[in-house]
DNA sequence: TCCTAAGCGAGACGGTACGTCTTGTCTTCCA
DNA sequence: TGGAAGACAAGACGTACCGTCTCGCTTAGGA
């Protein structure tokens, strides 16, 4: 039974989660509601509720497995002139789904998705950071600042890839702009050198 | 008749923004219903939609007030070592209203209304660029993207400094704290040389 | 001015009063709003309620004339071998007005209207029958539901004719139908004879 | 899952049935809101919607258990002596609902009533006088508007009844001065001999 | 092989908010 | 000074979702 029912189990939130996406995709996160999801998942009404409490809590629960991706450790992400090493395995993850992002950060129906992903990345941000400057004295300018500011330039250059970019620009690319325009605001503001290498 | 009707309306939408400016503060954006704000207003309901079409349009049209007030060139505003000089009046505006920002910026909820202050800023910026870099070629990295960087920049020190910021932080500090993290970004991007005064 | 004054009230209650009968021959008295009534006379809102406290009230007040017209005695209307006269005239007022009466026949729209009528009859029809047994004692069919059945027929009656009579069955012919109907009940209720000349 | 969802459907349905008649005793049928119902009957507003379009809708499906007494052929019915046999049946209905019957005659607000009964009373007359007559040449009086007379006859009785009777008035009697007043009438028009059991 | 408990579909239900509509009142302007 | 214009409060309408619930059907493990 344990088995039968984690399968079964398995199948009816993998359908969900499947659904929601191909949804949003359609219409935005907002736009989509229960009804729509179970519908499409074709999944009944309290089989929904019985997973999940929301809407939000399905789409919470998309991404455990980009958390889990993005939290193992880079082989040497320490070193201080690699900063913000996620940005490239995100634009990664992200390049086959422009007409997700599309409609995520075209109109605000999008809002709670990015405020997730916005969470996800500040934990991995300020890791990085702590571990950058794990005994330096109070900066000048609040770690927790830097944090918010080195994410919201990240999804702004994300948004602006997915709306503006072309579909030859590389995820390589986005990466670089991202990085050009952030690092050297986040390495005066921590005092670290310029790394000649980057 | 025009005077009068000019002025009963006046009073009406003047009395509906202060609800829902009222109403946001509390209980954040989402979570205001259209019966909130006529209640609050003391208004009818059909009143509300002879105004306006929708609780956003409501919200939107708050936003007429300050896009004048920041669209006024500023005396000097051309010459590039200040850039940006929008932000410290911005934030001098929202000092006394950090419980609104934190209304705002502490939950999804608030994302219609961040969205139009993006919207709002993201215009600003461009000119402001536009007018620095007039016959330029076109930059390695593009200006919208830039716009975008500087914007989200702002909103997230805005949204740190309403969560974070102790009351003693004056504007000034919350302003000098953007421009270090963002003008080096900028500069490099669009190829300036840094300038020594600031 | 007491002139002056009179001739544009009236021109404003005549107005009123033919937006009213037009809009009721389109949409049925219950579909026609206030707003249409003086958009069609083309008149103030606040006019209107300043002459009539209501469509109801406007509406009745349409009914002065046809009372006016019916209530003056026929010549030999005592006589008991002619009963219900005004249904003859009635008929022939309403001749040219075919379409109006089937918006009001035709669905529960106007019943208020009719009852307006209903009343109207009625009183004509009681007066009659007064008349006729002023001193007989109470008759084993109370007088009122006999009213209440002249008048119940003859709006059966007109509602017919509007509905599906055709065009060249003349006003005689439906008179001669109802009283063909109606008269031989009433006969017997009252007990009197029935007369060889009708 | 079938007697599950009928016995809950049953239950909610009838009790939006008896709360509209409740309401319609005490206000009438206009002055009732679809709100009035809901909050009597103790029922969600969409709830209402699911099972009827419509205040009108609900009225309406009152009738099909009316309409399946009266249309169930009475033993004899097609014996000429004994014509509108309906009625006493009607009558005795009403006999406890007097209440209800002034709510509904004692204001053009339940013409809409009135009007369902009309016509399931017309379909009645109309089924006996074809069934009187099968064969016979159209006659002087046109069929159809004898069935309304007779409609319009009954309705007026039954209005009258329950305005003015005493209570101690039976079925009986209404039904005697409803055949009294209507039968000549109608025998006349149809060519039958009157009948001297009647 | 049957039993039984969980997963599930179906969908009724109470509730809340929406945007629309009409009413009757009120206030001011203008001729 | 009275009619015109129309803003306004009030509140009902029918629609759309929400999250809760009750009910039987299915299905596979353990008896």
């Amino acid at each position: 039974m344990r088995n039968d029912s984690d399968r079964r189990v398995r199948r009816t939130r993998r359908a969900l989660h499947e659904a929601l996406l191909a949804l949003m995709t359609e219409k935005g996160y907002d736009a989509v509601t229960v009804q729509d999801i179970i519908d499409r998942a074709d999944v009944g009404r309290s089989t929904f509720y019985t997973h999940f409490t929301d809407k939000q809590d399905l789409m919470r629960s998309g991404f455990v497995h980009l958390r889990a991706i993005l939290e193992q450790p880079h082989p040497g992400s320490r070193a201080p002139e690699l900063l913000f090493r996620f940005s490239l395995e995100m634009f990664r993850h992200v390049q086959g789904q422009r007409q997700l992002g599309r409609a995520l950060t075209g109109s605000p129906s999008g809002a709670p998705v990015l405020r997730e992903m916005q969470h996800l990345l500040a934990d991995l941000v300020r890791n990085e950071l702590k571990a950058l400057t794990p005994t330096a004295p109070a900066p000048d300018v609040p770690t927790e600042l830097v944090v918010q500011f080195v994410v919201a330039a990240f999804l702004a250059t994300m948004a602006w890839w997915a709306e503006h970019g072309s579909d030859d620009d590389s995820p390589e690319r986005a990466d670089a702009l991202f990085h050009a325009l952030v690092t050297p605001g986040v390495r005066a503001a921590i005092a670290l050198a310029p790394n000649r290498h980057q």
